[in-house]
DNA sequence: AAGGGATGCAACCGCACAACA
DNA sequence: ATGTTGTGCGGTTGCATCCCT
């Protein structure tokens, strides 16, 4: 039997984040639920980990991503798909929230150049505004082809607009080229052909992910901590 | 200066999977 | 072998802030 409390939801407080720090210093970044209790934050495991994960681990970068950064993302998710976790491990300090939410904007500032572009592609060039040049984005076959961004395409039966499907859909035939409404994936291509052919992502670090996960401990050290913490708060 | 739309980001949800009893 | 629990992942949403008119 589940005893049905009620959990906080929303906007963590600086003084959420301060406990969940130090409880996680404590026992380890594992063993959410437990930490989930025996923190006293009024919330559950998994909104936890999130917190601790996007947002309070130390190795976590923040701010803009850098040149190289917006490549390697570009050419891991050709490679991989949506597979942000998988491509976040190729960009140490970045999560896969972050990236994700990155090539959402960056899908979105594209799909808007692209419309811009092909509403007035008789004359005035779009001004590329995304990392490095984009000239040959307009010698696209779409051009013809109906641009369904924004709201619209959420009509668009269950693909977010920018559900690409990655390398899921490249070798599927699912998506028939009949039936394409507008074109994520050629889009991007075009995307890509600009930037994919710089091999400055090369670098590519050896995917420290980070976590400390040499914590062990047993369920009997958990409840003399335990007891430690209940009696110095 | 104000209002409205666009943008960026944090957080939640649902599902899948692995570990364990 | 099966049910339960915890964790991780991808998709989506909500909200605060920014920017433009």
């Amino acid at each position: 039997m589940m005893k049905e409390t009620m959990m906080r939801k929303g906007p963590w407080t600086e003084e959420e984040d301060v406990q969940l720090a130090f409880y996680v210093d404590l026992f380890g970044d594992r063993r959410w639920d437990f930490i989930a209790k025996v923190s006293g934050l009024n919330r559950t495991g998994k909104s936890c980990r999130l917190r601790w994960v996007n947002y309070l681990h130390p190795g976590l970068k923040r701010g803009k991503m850098a040149p190289h950064e917006e490549r390697l993302v570009l050419d891991l998710h050709n490679k991989w798909g949506n597979r942000w976790s998988r491509i976040a491990r190729k960009l140490p300090g970045r999560t896969d929230n972050e990236i994700k939410n990155y090539w959402r904007t960056h899908m979105r500032k594209k799909a808007q150049e692209r419309k811009k572009s092909n509403n007035n592609n008789t004359n005035t060039p779009v001004s590329p505004s995304f990392s490095s040049s984009s000239s040959s984005c307009n010698s696209s076959s779409s051009s013809s082809s109906t641009m369904a961004f924004g709201k619209t395409v959420s009509e668009n039966k269950g693909r977010s607009f920018y559900d690409t499907g990655g390398m899921k859909h490249h070798n599927s035939e699912t998506l028939e080229e009949s039936s394409k409404v507008y074109s994520m994936d050629e889009i991007w291509k075009d995307i890509e052909d600009d930037t994919s052919t710089d091999p400055l992502w090369d670098f590519c670090p050896p995917a420290p992910v980070g976590y400390p996960n040499s914590m062990i401990w047993s369920i009997h050290d958990e409840e003399l901590i335990m007891h430690q913490i209940n009696n110095s708060f």
